[in-house]
This record gives structure tokens, sequence and C-alpha cells, in this order.
DNA sequence: TCATTAACATGATATATATCATAAAGTGAT
DNA sequence: ATCACTTTATGATATATATCATGTTAATGA
């Protein structure tokens, strides 16, 4: 019976659970089902029933949306932004498909548990509801910011977007493809490439394949402000 | 004592409230304020502490980020939409203004009641979750469907959103400019303008001021979709 | 009422971005 | 190792949209 649950050590925890006790989190997670998943692999299909409560413990996904042949990247996340949770409470099916860009492991709870759990425990709505707006929120402004910005700005703001907020350095492995950057920032794949050999000519970055390393900060932040 | 509150009769009482009792809603109604606006007034403001949990009774309003001199409009929100409500748990000041449009009335609940709310009233809690997903859902989806058009399907999707969402009739009153129509769509205000004027001319639509009416439907669909 | 400003309108031109073409380098499968 | 395929790369050209200019009309305020 032991070790099927992990949870009460789950660095997830104080963040996610704050307000659950460990009778509840025991609850949830006899339900519980961990899923790994390789780069590269879809987690979950647009148009497919909700059936889970889904959070990202570890890796990082992209979210995005079929039109016709083309996919829109809505955002990159990582652990903690749960996107998969956006339309969970407001609708039966996926709107968005969710794709790992690094291996990454989710954690699936029973929907109506955590729907229980609401009923129940007003303190986990609360960070619930406070979480989900916080994850839209930074959606929308995120998609704002890119909106009013021109090619290199849109650049410049993905990179220092990858550099600052999902890898923490000026170095980094890029999870994902020229192309992928094109349908974030809505322009062609052949623009953000030759952008990014622009940088690379004016030093602003240095590039070796998937590797970025930003050499000029500021400059890269400034084109990103104004451009 | 008696009619300081007319929540009871609520037209959005069954949408909103479904879930709460009468002693509840009088509790809520207590600390109740309704306020007017005028077409053009401010009701929220970015940057402003937000203090209380307002939706919008009747009107229309927009929902637009500042940036520099520039507003970027987000969404145009009729009442159930109740918009306001996006930030309302992650953040302390609100990261939008809101204007209205239309003469609009909202009601203004005391948040730290409707938190309270959400703790005791688990079934409050999942509603106010489901509307606040679908809220977020909506401005997400709406965005990437503007997005991935040209200025004309831009244009004929904000015109048919107005005709068939808004105001149910293809004879309508816009109610922002074409300034704010290109402030919604990331255009500028002449393409706006000139492409109005080329569905004219196409005799697609009939423009007098403000006043649009849809002649040929079909084709302004198609432009929709395919532009 | 007039003056002032904002909204609407349209043309000419400039500019940013998309599209098309071509090729080298990387990747995966057989 | 070879083949097919995708990604990265870069240049030339086409196109969509922005910018600039100018005028007219409608709204707003003293």
């Amino acid at each position: 019976m032991a070790n099927y649950c992990e949870c009460e050590g789950c660095e997830l925890r104080s963040l996610f659970f704050n307000n659950v006790n460990k009778t509840e989190l025991l609850s949830l997670c006899t339900l519980k089902v961990e899923r790994s998943f390789e780069r590269g692999d879809l987690i979950v299909e647009e148009g497919a029933p909700i059936e889970e409560f889904i959070y990202l413990k570890s890796g990082l996904v992209k979210l995005y949306k079929l039109s016709g042949d083309e996919e829109q990247i809505i955002t990159i996340a990582k652990p903690l932004d749960f996107v998969s949770l956006l339309s969970v409470f407001a609708n039966n099916h996926y709107k968005y498909s969710v794709r790992a860009i690094e291996d990454s492991v989710i954690c699936c709870l029973n929907i109506q548990n955590v729907k229980d759990l609401v009923k129940s425990n007003g303190n986990f709505a609360l960070d619930l509801l406070e979480k989900m707006n916080r994850v839209a929120d930074n959606i929308i402004l995120e998609s704002l910011e890119i909106r009013r910005k021109h090619l290199r700005g849109r650049i410049a703001h993905v990179l220092l977007y990858f550099a600052e907020y999902i890898y923490n350095s000026n170095e980094f492995d890029l999870p994902i493809s020229r192309k992928e950057i094109a349908e974030y920032i809505g322009m062609t794949t052949e623009n953000v490439i030759r952008t990014m050999s622009e940088f690379r000519k004016d030093k602003v970055i240095k590039i070796n394949g998937k590797t970025i390393e930003i050499i000029n900060k500021p400059l890269l932040e400034k084109i990103s402000a104004l451009g």
C-alpha cells in the first residue's frame, strides 16, 4: 500500500496544494496517475474529452491550436503554469493541444475528485481561482506584448523569455524550432531565421544550432522594448 | 430596510449566482453598490487597487491596456462576460482598464464577501471557476482567431462579432470608432476605414456614419473565414 | 454660433513582411 | 552508408500594410 503516492513530498504541493491536508491529498492521490512523455509526444489532443485534471510536474510543453494545417502556439509553459487546466472547468473537451517540447512528467488527478475538493475545501477553491486567474492573465498579457512589437522585437522578446523565464541563463538550448518560434509570434519561418542571423551578425547572440547564447543582453532588451 | 437590494430579481442571478441562497445573497447585497456609467466613462483604471468584485449588469464595455500612448483593446464585453473579474483573484491591482462604450450599469460586491462565499459555498466556487475559465478561454480563442486573419478578414470578423454576438442583428450602430476597431484588431485606423469603404463599394455592407448594415452576409462570412 | 478638435475618407508612397527559389546541413529510417 | 525529409540559411521579388498628406464631415466646447 505504501508508496503509490509521493505527493506529500511533491515539490508542487506547497504551491499548488497549499491548503490541502494530508487526508484530502491521499484521497486525491489514490486516483492519481503519473505519466511520462518524451520530447515531441502529444500530451493532450484538441477535441478530446476532458477526463482528468492535469498539471505539469516537470519538463516543458507547448500549448497550441490547429487551424487548418497550421499550428498557432498559444504559450510555452513550464511546471506550475499548469496550462492544461485552462478549459478544465468550462468545457467538456479540450480547446487546445499540448505537446511536450522537453521530456515531461504530468500528474493526472481525477477531475471529479478535484471538483469535490473545490466544494469541500474553500481555501483550495480560492487557491485554484487565483492560479487560474494568473495563468490566464499571463497568456493574455504575453500575447498583447508580442502583438505590439515588430518582427525583431518579437524575436528578441522570445529569446529573453527563454533566457529569463524558462532557463534562467543567458545560454540555453532552444527547445523549439525556428518554425515553432514563427508559429508563436505569428511571423514566417524564414523571417525568424533571417532575424536571428542578423542578431548573430550584430553580435547580440551566438548561434550554434539549437544552442543560443545572449552576448549583448542590454541591446537585446532594447530591441525587445523598442522593436 | 426593504428595497435596498433587488438582487433576488436580478437577471444575472440565475446565471451568476445559481447556487447562492437567499441568505447568502442578502449578505452580499448589504455591501453591494450599483453604479451607472455613461458611454465613454472610465469604469476601471489600470493600476488601481482591486477593492471590489465587479460585474456588468447592463451595457457594453471595452477592456484595454495602455502601452505608451496607445490603447490595445483586449475584448469588447457584454453582460455576463464580466471581464472585470479576470485578475480579481490573482492581483491586487488591475492589469487592464475598462471603459463604457455604451451606457452601462455595474454591480460592485465587496471582494472579501465574495471570497468568503467561495470558501463557504462550494457550488458557487465551482460556478465561478467555470465562468472565469470561460471568459479567459473566449478572450484567448478570439485573439487567436483574429491573429490568423489578414486585414480584410479581421474587419469582416469584427463586423460579424457585433452583428451576431453583441447585437443579434444585421443592422446595428457601431459602439466604437474606426480607430478603436484598429486598436482591437492591431491594424491602422486608415486601413480600417479604407477596408470598410471597400466592403461598402462591393455591396457587402451599407455604411451610414456609425450605422452598419450587413447586406451580403454569406460573402462577409467568406471574407472572415478566408481573409 | 463659431472655433476647435476628432472622426471619416482617400490617394500616393514607403516599409515591413511574406513568398518564392535554392542550397547546405542536420536527422531519422532502412 | 544511403535516401528521404526536415531544419536552417540566404537572396530576390512580391505583397500587404503602414505612413504621410490632404480634405471633408461630424462632434464638442467656449
